[in-house]
DNA sequence: CAGTGGTCTAGACCACGGG
DNA sequence: CCGTGGTCTAGACCACTGG
């Protein structure tokens, strides 16, 4: 019934998202792990690996000795911090047609701040480029990523640089992204983030991250700041307690 | 070596940190998952749900083919938003000693948005809960909680409040916490707030979380508001792309 | 090529929930 | 009590890394 590749486990896990989805399952039950290891001829294993994923996203819940559920109230939550979705993305699960603006790319000299952060020589060159995401044309989200030119390994087009800056990184630095280190920073828009961003221009408090993106040899390899307009989106997050 | 509980993986992971923090791992590499499995007697699988654990919480990384390494400054991040720590530890954690400061109980009766969240009667009664966490002394998160007055079955006294909601709601509510639902708003603080957090009167940002608790039913039971002072503690979180 | 982590299997036993 | 999810085992094969 399935491939080989992408793993059994995720094929399995969006089998069953499109079935919760759809509905097939009568009165929010799914049926037990022996019972659908059988129906999909996989392990039990496999079958518990796409559950738990289902489960961290918020799509059902399990109860130890009663059941698997569908989680209806989590079903309604688009996105999540602590997974990464382009922005583009994001936007678009919001149930708006994203658009992408490169505002500008710039080559400057770094900073001691920078040097310390992405482990860099002093003097080092880098790229900045700004972005603006457009939600059906109106600006939600600015960036300013910030990346070594050193680790630039092939010429590139404006348009490259307006992809997902994990994309940029693989197809032009030949790094595998790893993860973010983020920071949450609350902040009152300068006049000139206002201006982009549409905002008033009485002061408002917007949300911005500072990340360090690291690829899969866990070194850092390029720093994105980004600025919301909260007014059209929601920085939404589940949290657990620890094991 | 190890006892039935808590769980064996449990175990591993504790006495895999222990042996990464008093650096017993030369040149921050980590032994094989098969050595490690040989050597503390218990299986592979183990040790990989014990190392996984460890990656999520960036303490380790793994490199197909090449091996698991200590991530040096994945160390250094002491709390991430995505795991629930007590106000308290989160305090401790950043080395300053947390008190928690009781500044009043209210009973109110619900409005129409709260009904809503926590799928409540209308004009259900709720008992409002304001905390002052302090950190050395320094007011650093000011806290409101709600909960449902129809939950609470045994009788508390203050000293009960003062405790994180996950044990109130354990001990007196018969609920067993599951997860937090939060949405990270930013917020100029108005007047009363700066007062409280020793903020300067003049207009500044901060960070609040608007969280609903679940149980592990599944059913929301109780919101909770934080504000945060951000001069002294750090909200952080791992972002990963998602499978 | 040898050694590593990544995936998957089949089976066992336990702990809990609800009738 | 039975059926559920939670944990653990032993073993197999694959995919990737690095010398």
């Amino acid at each position: 019934m399935f491939k080989r590749s992408p793993s059994l486990t995720e094929q399995v896990k969006s089998h069953l998202k499109k079935r919760i989805i759809n509905d097939t399952f009568e009165s929010g039950r799914i049926p037990a792990e022996t019972d659908l290891a059988a129906e999909l001829k996989v392990s039990r294993n496999t079958i518990r690996d796409a559950l738990s994923r289902l489960e961290a996203e918020g799509t059902i819940f399990r109860k130890q000795g009663a059941g698997t559920f569908v989680n209806k109230a989590g079903l309604l939550v688009k996105t999540r911090l602590e997974e990464i979705v382009s922005y583009e993305t994001m936007i678009r699960e919001y149930g708006y047609t994203p658009t992408v603006h490169l505002i500008s790319t710039e080559e400057t000299a770094s900073d001691p701040q920078l040097e310390a952060e992405l482990n860099l020589k002093p003097g080092a060159h880098l790229l900045v480029i700004r972005k603006l995401f457009m939600a059906d044309d109106k600006p939600v989200i600015f960036t300013l990523t910030t990346i070594p030119t050193e680790i630039i390994q092939l010429a590139y087009t404006p348009d490259d640089i307006r992809a997902p800056i994990t994309d940029f990184l693989r197809r032009f630095c030949n790094h595998e992204f790893g993860y973010y280190l983020s920071e949450i920073v609350p902040l009152i828009s300068p006049n000139w983030l206002a201006k982009k961003l549409d905002l008033p221009q009485s002061q408002t408090a917007i949300l911005s991250f500072e990340e360090i993106a690291y690829n899969k040899n866990n070194d850092p390899v390029a720093k994105a700041c980004s600025y919301f307009n909260n007014n059209l989106l929601h920085l939404r997050l589940i949290r657990r307690p620890g094991h």
